[in-house]
DNA sequence: TTGTAAGCGTTATCAT
DNA sequence: ATGATAACGCTTACAA
């Protein structure tokens, strides 16, 4: 592998030179630059970003950390934080926790140690506490959140209306005459989880429905557990007219449990989920639910990180944004239409 | 940020010894050992890995290479692929080409400048060269290709074995009394796709079904028009009674396309995908396909890489693994239990 | 406009 | 068992 210092002794300049060659400095002529790069084509020349990195200390690299890449939301954002940040002439790193504060920690430590020049990053389920993310900013490297945030610290951070969301799928689920609506509430730990049980309950509360206990039922939809106890809820007598999801995998659960049991969406019982997966509008009955802009979130959050990078000085305000949401009502919910 | 530097100062030691403890040399005391770890505890040390790469030319770190993260294949080969590279110290980083020749070219460039000490990449589909994976290879850069493969070259490379896989679906599909099945095929230049094709094509043959043209038809399920010039055929007077999809989410379009048309499944149109997506068993009716252990081919992927790692040295002879799949049968082409 | 030379934080080869 | 020192390939004052 050519090096700078080949180029220097084939070309008979200073290391200096080629130096500024490569990184489009004004102060060579145009000659030298040609006689440089030719030498560099013959040579097969390749920079050394490691090198570079370790003399400048900025690897133009970003670090996209992720609790996993599976989730819609994630695919989507990834995709569009990737086609700005790439434009902005940085290389992208994506990680994934998969919902491990101790992997997230290690992913974050081997962040630091390659020298990315920032990160984005969603949250694991476990993170309640941020030393590894401060970790960061003491060294320089500016930090955002996306999706799933933390009250603690001071990170731009941007999310969606999650209460919102929730909140306007509850008065829908309430308009289409559903009595007897319960919430499948995921981890309240996890911000994204707790806003959308807030937004449920205020809606409840909002139309003048008592709110029992058991309208929130916590549900995780990997545990076969929960699951297996929806089943039994929905199969006895007196089971909910309405589901509103934390989730949209936590709604095709039920879905499925739903018509394995015979019992007829959205007549007897209503569905929404929340995310608008792609998967939604392919289901039978298509499924409703909150359809956030992941692109948007994508979006804003790769230029707020340029910005930061730009303010080179960690600004001590940080921006929450919280972006908006639409219901989006398809077959699972649409009890009027159904009438019709 | 403390450096060895830092800690031979405050120890009173020379950084090779400090190097020696973080290497884990055997040629230092017990007692020096933990004056050193106390002392890059207070001072809050950590190693700098690009120092370390630049240095020794390795820096522990795999590069995983995928057309798209959203894919279940790549989803769940990506997982099991982390696991086995962390638990052997390696750090794992996730890029994806965006199924494009140019995207592809520039994350290796990027791999190769990072150091990586390998890389596992499933080809986009514009890749029918293989320059920029020798690149790699000339750089001492060991490479693995999985699910995609390509005829050139000489990498190891894991796929499933697709061929069969298409001749299985294609059988069972006559054995359900389907007498005119189409298929819908992907773009020929991509491995998997021309072996399901061929095994498509081959069991028809078997089977004495006579193979006029406009059995396979090109399939894109991202182009619009192939997807109504599919809708158009299958409004047509002579419709096909079965359909053996290139992937689950072409199988998923067409189902869609019969749900709207109101043609029955499987009675009317059977129809079976390919690569068992979680979904398939969601959707109503759920939907058949080949079953390819995604798990298994990042398990054998990663071993692979280990393996050409350990030898050092680019081993002159590539190993060609091919994984077998299974048929999982499941509503929309199971005619006979439908009878009964 | 170009050159000189001192690092960046490690690792590795000698000695001791 | 430990130390001194030269690399690794590049960037960046400072000099010329």
């Amino acid at each position: 592998m050519a090096n700078m210092k080949d180029l220097a002794r084939v070309t008979g300049l200073s290391l200096a030179t080629i130096s500024r060659v490569f990184n489009g400095s004004e102060l060579v002529t145009e000659k030298t630059r040609e006689i440089v790069l030719e030498a560099a084509k013959s040579l097969n020349y390749r920079p050394n970003k490691m090198a570079a990195a370790l003399r400048s200390g900025k690897s133009n690299t970003i670090g996209v950390v992720v609790p996993v890449i599976s989730r819609d939301v994630f695919v989507v954002a990834i995709k569009s934080i990737e086609e700005i940040l790439s434009k902005a002439g940085y290389n992208i790193i994506i990680c994934q926790s998969h919902e491990s504060l101790e992997k997230e920690k290690a992913i974050l430590e081997n962040l630091r140690q390659l020298s990315v020049d920032g990160v984005i990053i969603s949250l694991s389920k476990e993170t309640t506490q941020i030393d590894h993310l401060q970790n960061l900013t003491a060294a320089e490297i500016p930090v955002v959140l996306f999706d799933r945030k933390i009250e603690l610290g001071n990170f731009n951070t941007i999310v969606i209306d999650n209460y919102t969301g929730a909140h306007r799928a509850t008065t829908h689920l309430i308009e289409q005459g559903c009595k007897r609506i319960i919430h499948l509430a995921g981890k309240d730990s996890v911000s994204i989880f707790s806003e959308r049980r807030r937004g449920f309950e205020a809606a409840l509360i909002e139309h003048g429905f008592a709110m029992d206990t058991e309208r929130s039922i916590p549900f995780d939809d990997d545990d076969p557990r929960d699951i297996q106890q929806l089943k039994e809820m929905l199969s006895s007598g007196n089971r909910p007219d309405a589901i509103f999801a934390n989730g949209d995998i936590a709604a095709l659960v039920a879905l499925n449990i739903l018509s394995e049991l015979n019992i007829s969406v959205p007549t007897e019982v209503a569905v929404v989920g929340f995310g608008n997966n792609v998967f939604c509008s392919y289901l039978n009955p298509s499924l409703s639910s909150v359809s956030q802009s992941s692109e948007e979130v994508g979006k804003v959050a790769a230029t707020s990180l340029l910005d930061e990078l730009a303010s080179a000085s960690s600004t001590a305000t940080s921006v929450q944004r919280v972006l908006p949401i639409k219901l989006m009502v398809r077959q699972s919910s649409n009890k009027i239409k159904q009438a019709q």
